[in-house]
DNA sequence: ATAATTATCTATCGATCACTAGAAAAATTT
DNA sequence: AAATTTTTCTAGTGATCGATAGATAATTAT
């Protein structure tokens, strides 16, 4: 995983994860099956642990706005962890791939778009709620924080501090729409 | 230019782009000397005509909040015109690469520092001419609205639409903590 | 303890990577 | 028109890519 994270699906070899791990590709593929197979279950390991976690923590959260903000929060502050690579491993991953690559640029994109749809989903909440007003375009607004993570991700692989990243979520925060209650 | 702003530096073959400019490996090398070389002399290309064009079109509106606005309504534009690839050539490439790519991805990155800074200039000049308060941390607004340019670029790749991204941009612009006048 | 199974190894596959020597072709100069 | 220079080609370099056949070692089952 921190290989794949640090150096990207294209930038990581067989030889360097076989090394990283300590076998020889035999035993990786018996493992495994494939290059494009390890990565896939890399990224739901990834997932597992630290995406999804950060969001249904940020979905405890009692208000659309404070959800928001713990999410942001929790972003600057895993985006710059130093004991992983920086940045997020799927804000930012497979971007760019060669065209026999394109299965896991697609596979990626959709998990960005999960990530999206995950924040759609709580803004119609806020609505229905009053968080928000009706008239506001929830996918619009989702797009609004989505990109702010992505940038943060971008940012944070640039060397950027926690506390830059803090600054970004707060200006962002500082867009809400809507109102700022915690209950 | 085309494909390794569509591929990225390592998604891009040196057959790929032989093929595409229909000569042979040779005749690459004797006019460029190396794909490192050549992507760099692409970058410089890139920026000339798309991303400081930009910046200096904007830089000409008449205020901190125009140049701005009309900075990030030319990105979403730009990001989704169908002419070119999706997204912006330097704000979010050579994210993650080999070790042995490491000079291309701290090039790129050193790229998008300057794009931070240009911000943070201008944004120094509205301090000082009273569109920003003085109390604004000019650096972290820089920040804020260059990872709106870098998370508008992620979904544009992913295949926003350029109302998706000007409704970004709108939000982003909400967020604006100083005087909107256009003189 | 022996047999069967599983896991890992050495060694290598063909394909492709970035790159280049030397010949042939095209353009330019005299 | 002939000689020179420049350009592009064919053909290939060694290295590395993802992936695998077959042998060996370790484990598990009987």
């Amino acid at each position: 995983m921190d290989l794949f994270w640090r150096h990207g699906y294209e930038g990581t070899s067989i030889a360097d994860l076989t090394a990283a791990m300590g076998f020889t590709p035999p035993t990786l593929y018996a493992a495994f099956g494939s290059k494009e197979d390890l990565y896939r279950e890399v990224i739901q390991f990834f997932l597992l642990r630290s995406e999804r976690r950060r969001m249904e923590a940020a979905l405890e959260q009692p208000s659309a706005y404070a959800v928001l903000r713990f999410y942001l929060y929790a972003a600057a502050e895993n985006f710059t962890d130093p004991q992983t690579p920086a940045g997020c491993m799927v804000a930012t991953a497979a971007l760019q791939c060669a065209t026999e690559n394109q299965p896991i640029v697609q596979e990626v994109a959709r998990i960005r778009q999960q990530m999206l749809l995950a924040f759609v989903e709580r803004l119609d909440v806020a609505k229905t709620s009053g968080e928000l007003p009706a008239t506001i375009d929830s996918l619009a607004l989702a797009h609004f924080y989505t990109a702010i993570v992505q940038g943060m991700s971008v940012q944070a692989i640039d060397g950027a501090s926690t506390n830059d990243l803090l600054a970004v979520a707060d200006l962002a925060l500082s867009a809400w729409p809507g109102t700022k209650d915690e209950g």
